[in-house]
DNA sequence: CTGAAAGCGCTTACAG
DNA sequence: CTGAAAGCGCTTACAG
């Protein structure tokens, strides 16, 4: 049996509560008796029970606050997974999560919900925040003020004091796609074509510039086309595609950052070179599973969804719950290798 | 706040205790009552809070035995810092867990540390099996006659009641090392060398089965070399790939399924070929970061080592605690594919 | 078959 | 500054 406070308040001479004031800092305790406690709890090698501890905090109810943008997306839906998956965790140890998920990307919609979080006393955040002043500005006042901590997941602001962020390194997902893709065409070297959704996302230009960075130091054999942008779009991934095989017949393969991989495989196979061309895309869902299977797709890069609904939530109950602090400011979620023998 | 067996009993207008009874299946309830306390619950929704239930039931104290073989080696040590972390959790929920550490792989041993958890009166066992008859049939006895539920771990043993296994699956594994491999040298194909450690360990040579399967049907190009065996040793290990240098000066890469790969790289280094020979290695450990990071190693296939610790004892204390049964027969750790940018 | 009580390890007002 | 008591949600003998 592990140590108990019972055991140290006995052995000190002390009450419960005094070994609870000094274990927990509490303070109002005589430095003697502190200092004995503190010795004797040593000695004893303690280790508080977590379940003695959050069942006597039930009553407080820490109370977190989720809002997420684009809540209607897959790769968000799996994120939201997650978080059901952390609720269900803090609300045994007597906790609470409430949510406000936003459809499409507003900041309008997000600092009402900021507010509404407020209103509603929770105790901390964790939000997908959105490129704006007045959202960089709510958030330091949340922290400053009203001393809510905030965690940012899946899209990261600067200049805030948001106490961490959880996603992925976009840049290291791209580098891994031109480690792989590279070796396979490092002898020979060939024409790889990249395709994107947006310009304007940070997270899929990141990608882009992983792979271009790694491709061009390591392999300088291979030659890369322009990016070109897809709009997540399938049918003008598959335009796109069409396009590219015209002006480049030799094409040896393809990275694709975004969805739009179902477009650009339906184009693949009525030119039946779907088994010539490789074809490395990203993300962990939807069709992607089914398109490695069939050799469509040669190796996926994705990154692991729940975790980053699941680690926002939990990272602020610990903080909250424990006192212990995020162990790093850049919560990298782990970038995942899939080929059909590994799903 | 969600529903607690005090609001259900106040409702159905019994005591706690009978709530208890009914929801935990114990029985000893007119079947009346029973009707209407399940109705109860069902219509409020109650879910148990585990914390409640772990703190009342700490008296019992669940005891989880832990047998492990080869206890010193890198891969087990690790897998054993996921039993200290599963140790954590169980002592959380008022259960403990003892261990036996085995040097070396030894039935002898194995039985008698089954017959010491016995004396210490343990709940369920999770071990690493030997492949013996006497192990078969303690296992057995153990499961029949004293129901002590037995999962294996890293190594499993057929013919027996052991509810579950936790390990790799040693064969996809090994294709999925091929599938990467063969796409390396899918166009000009080339001559690809297979180092394992003893062709008597099961595991090893399922990894060169899934590997030369996959070879063969989807890569008829790739020539594979016979496969040796360095005994998991470097320095035979460099012996051993000196020579394939030599009688094969135009090696394209190299599949290791096990330790010893510094004492290939010590060769490749030696022979100048470190850059355009490929190598693929097995389990993330020891110096293979390293060697992936200085760019010897060119992909990583392992295995998350701490999860074949952690599993097991969490398995069968959610079956003693929760009645909750393995979710299935096999229980195999994710294969992970590692290049230097997503360590 | 059923209820009342004590207990698990901790926290939290409250009285002094 | 300190202790005694009540409480968190559940389980477990025990008495009837």
């Amino acid at each position: 049996m592990r140590i108990t406070i019972r055991q140290i308040a006995e052995k000190a001479g002390v009450s419960r509560g005094t070994v609870d004031r000094v274990l927990n800092n509490r303070g109002k305790v005589r430095p003697e008796v502190e200092e004995k406690v503190r010795q004797i709890a040593d000695e004893l090698g303690y280790r508080p029970n977590l379940l003695g501890r959050a069942l006597g905090m039930s009553k407080n109810n820490i109370k977190i606050g989720v809002i997420s943008q684009a809540a209607d997306t897959p790769f968000i839906k799996a994120a939201l997974k997650g978080v059901e998956a952390a609720t269900l965790e803090v609300e045994n140890f007597g906790g609470s999560v409430i949510q406000q998920k936003i459809t499409g990307i507003s900041a309008e919609k997000t600092l009402k919900a900021m507010d509404d979080m407020l209103r509603q006393e929770v105790n901390a955040i964790a939000m997908m925040p959105v490129e704006d002043e007045r959202i960089r500005e709510k958030i330091n006042l949340f922290s400053r003020e009203y001393k809510i901590p905030i965690v940012t997941f899946n899209s990261d602001i600067e200049g805030t004091d948001r106490i961490c962020f959880v996603g992925q390194n976009a840049v290291m997902c791209g580098k891994t796609a031109a480690a792989l893709m590279g070796e396979f065409f490092r002898e020979n070297g060939g024409e790889i074509a990249v395709i994107s959704g947006f310009a304007s996302n940070t997270s899929l230009s990141n990608r882009v510039r992983g792979f271009r960075d790694v491709m061009r130091k390591q392999f300088p054999k291979i030659q890369l086309l322009d990016t070109v942008y897809c709009e997540e779009n399938d049918e003008r991934a598959e335009e796109l595609m069409e396009g590219i095989l015209r002006r480049h017949p030799d094409l040896g393969g393809v990275y694709m950052t975004c969805y739009g991989e179902v477009g650009v495989c339906q184009c693949l196979k009525k030119a039946h070179r779907e088994q010539d061309i490789v074809m490395v895309a990203s993300d962990l869902m939807g069709k992607n599973y089914e398109l490695l299977n069939k050799g469509f797709i040669n190796l996926l890069i994705g990154q692991e969804a729940e975790g980053q609904g699941y680690e926002p939530v939990m990272i602020l109950y610990r903080l909250l719950f424990n006192g212990e602090p995020p162990k790093q400011e850049y919560h990298y979620t782990d970038i995942v290798i899939k080929t059909k023998y590994n799903i």
